[in-house]
RNA sequence: GUGCCCGUAGCUCAAUGGAUAGAGCAUCAGCCUUCUAAGCUGAGGGUUACUGGUUCGAGUCCAGUCGGGCGCACCA
């Protein structure tokens, strides 16, 4: 809609003779007394063109010219906006559209021949994903389906490393507690991982292997096994939640020789060196992020000859635009905060375009239960997981909650609220209306043999004009362009607001208009509105992967 | 100490620099012999943590203060 008045707006400051540099605004104000849309470029003007804004705003108005039957009605007001008001027959038209367009309405085309890859979870398979990864998961998931609906295609991406230091770790804990079973004492250090978990995996090997790998010292059968035992683990969870990936990046290729024998690894030191950020002291090899103005230069490779994560996940990035990605999301969270700021400077200073790449943090997530607060603990036993929760609230509700809150603010996730199945709980608020609309229909088939395939009534739509069916209309007409916020923000709680409105305006509707007793072409026009209700609010769900029940 | 995020109704949270700061829950008052009341209508509730600044206009941007969270490894 925005792009509808755009053009119109310039057009009649060139023929009003006025000239500025200042963007043409288009909004929505939040009170429908100030018009559907409104510009406030007049205010923005006045100034330059040493103007009183309402009185420049008067002289607008007259060279807007606007196709005729979409405007209902064009005014000045407070201290210098101009209001437009669309024409009842113009959304209802826009309602047609909806119902034309079925499960494509709503997506665009911004993003056509354009390659996107988003990296979300990329927990490394040390243990069961918790709580607080599920947030960035599905977050990352939703942005994804936003990138695809503007006709993106869209590689979603996990990056992991089964090899380095806390992988080592892990396999050393499966021995340890493997040694257990076969009866030996052991010291099973702090630093180790504490979880249920890897008890379980060496009880496992203990059935399937006896006590003939105790004597041993090599670590690979521990670790092979746990990394293949949680990796399945990890995915099965992701797939409770609907969270696919398309592409697994294993860190490690980055260690390995290309024809020329270097690595990619190697190829990014050499690269930085030639541009003079690389100095080498303690017997490990920096980034001189110093002479970036940084306190510290930070570690590339370790004293050990190893690399540090830093290096590879510069070399990762590059193989995101040697790829051909021409945007690059990475979705993590509050606690890797400090982890691209390096990577964004070292791909600047290899002149890549560092504007392709976007962030999405999440903070951290609080779970409550019976009104107590708990935190979210790391690396003990007692972190809360992602599966405890799936298993106690639902999927729907799982994936609702991560994103019914802006990502940069902290999530309370009320448990018992999650499991309420009344008015109270969102999730429910949102299915219901899907629902209630599913057994509308259901009715009208059997009371007055209303087709919903049919398309042949379409402009009874156009009878509609009270308040409630028109506010109604105008949510749905307001959809795509929510869409395009939501991905412009990579904010999938837009959605969720918005759903969450399109929701009410239809159960004001409903509340308002009598269907199935209206006269026979009211109640169809009024059916189709309920139809193409159900049409958005069956695409929002599948943006956000919440499941539309037909009933409930 | 320092980097990033947050501070808005009793609670959980909204508000691309715009008009009288909005929803839900909770509280109170109404609406079902009628298409799902898991719904709708209405009322009360605010010095947007604080102090300055920027401008036609600031919850929003800038500086500082005070609170809370997450980081600040030759772990990832």
């Amino acid at each position: 809609m925005h792009e509808f008045f755009r053009p119109v707006i310039q057009n009649a400051l060139r023929s009003a003779g006025i000239t500025t540099d200042k963007p043409i605004n288009i909004e929505q104000p939040a009170d429908k007394k100030f018009g559907d849309f409104s510009t406030n470029i007049a205010l923005l003007a006045a100034k330059e063109c040493r103007r009183n804004p309402r009185e420049l705003a008067q002289n607008i108005i007259p060279h807007l010219t606007f196709p005729p039957d979409t405007i209902a009605k064009v005014e000045v007001a407070g201290a210098g906006f101009i209001n437009f008001y669309l024409a009842p027959l113009f959304i209802m038209q826009s309602v047609e559209q909806v119902l034309v367009e079925g499960n494509e309405y709503g997506k665009g085309k911004i993003g056509k021949g354009e390659k996107a890859v988003v990296e979300y979870v990329s927990a490394n398979p040390t243990g069961p994903l918790t709580i607080g990864r599920g947030r960035g998961g599905v977050l990352g998931d939703c942005i994804a389906n936003l990138f695809e609906a503007q006709g993106y295609e869209v590689t979603r991406e996990y990056y992991f490393n089964d090899a380095g230091r806390q992988m080592q770790i892990l396999g050393e804990s499966v021995r340890l507690r493997y040694l257990e079973h076969c009866g030996k004492t052991i010291e099973f250090p702090a630093t180790h991982y504490q979880g249920e978990y890897i008890g379980e995996i060496a009880k496992e090997m203990y059935q399937d292997h006896g006590t003939t790998l105790a004597d041993s010292n090599e670590l690979q059968v521990f670790k092979k096994r746990a990394e293949e035992i949680i990796f399945t683990s990890i995915r099965k969870t992701l797939d409770r939640l609907s969270i696919r990936h398309d592409s697994f990046f294993n860190e490690h290729t980055l260690y390995l020789p290309d024809e020329k024998g270097i690595t990619p690894n190697q190829r990014v030191i050499d690269a930085l060196r030639k541009n003079g950020f690389i100095t080498e002291y303690d017997g490990a090899t920096w980034f001189q992020t110093t002479s970036l103005g940084q306190e510290k230069d930070k570690v590339l490779v370790k004293s050990s000859g190893e690399p540090s994560y830093r290096l590879p996940d510069i070399a990762y990035h590059i193989t995101k635009f040697e790829r051909g990605f021409s945007i690059i999301v990475n979705v993590f969270g509050a606690d890797h905060i400090d982890e691209y700021p390096d990577v964004i400077e070292a791909l600047k200073i290899l002149g890549y375009d560092t504007q392709r790449i976007k962030i999405a943090i999440n903070q951290f997530v609080t779970t409550t239960v019976d009104g107590q607060t708990l935190k979210m603990s790391t690396r003990k036993g007692n972190a809360d997981l992602l599966d405890d929760l799936i298993d106690d609230v639902g999927a729907d509700a799982t994936r609702l909650f991560f994103i019914m809150r802006g990502k940069d603010s902290h999530l309370n996730f009320d448990v018992e609220l999650a499991k309420k199945q009344s008015k109270d709980n969102p999730v429910f608020y949102l299915q219901y209306a899907h629902a209630r609309i599913c057994s509308l229909l259901r009715m009208a088939l059997q009371e007055i043999g209303f087709d919903p395939s049919s398309s042949a009534d379409l402009h009874l739509l156009q009878l509609l004009d009270s308040p409630a069916e028109l506010q109604l209309g105008f949510a749905l007409l307001d959809y795509p362009t929510m869409l395009k916020t939501s991905l412009r923000m990579l904010e999938p709680q837009k959605m969720v607001e918005y759903l969450h409105s399109l929701a009410e305006h239809f159960h004001r509707f409903y509340q308002e208009c009598p269907i199935l007793k209206a006269e026979p072409d009211i109640a169809k026009a009024r059916l189709l509105l309920s139809l193409a209700t159900r049409q958005v609010l069956r695409n929002g769900f599948r943006i956000l992967g919440v499941s539309a029940p037909e009933s409930m």
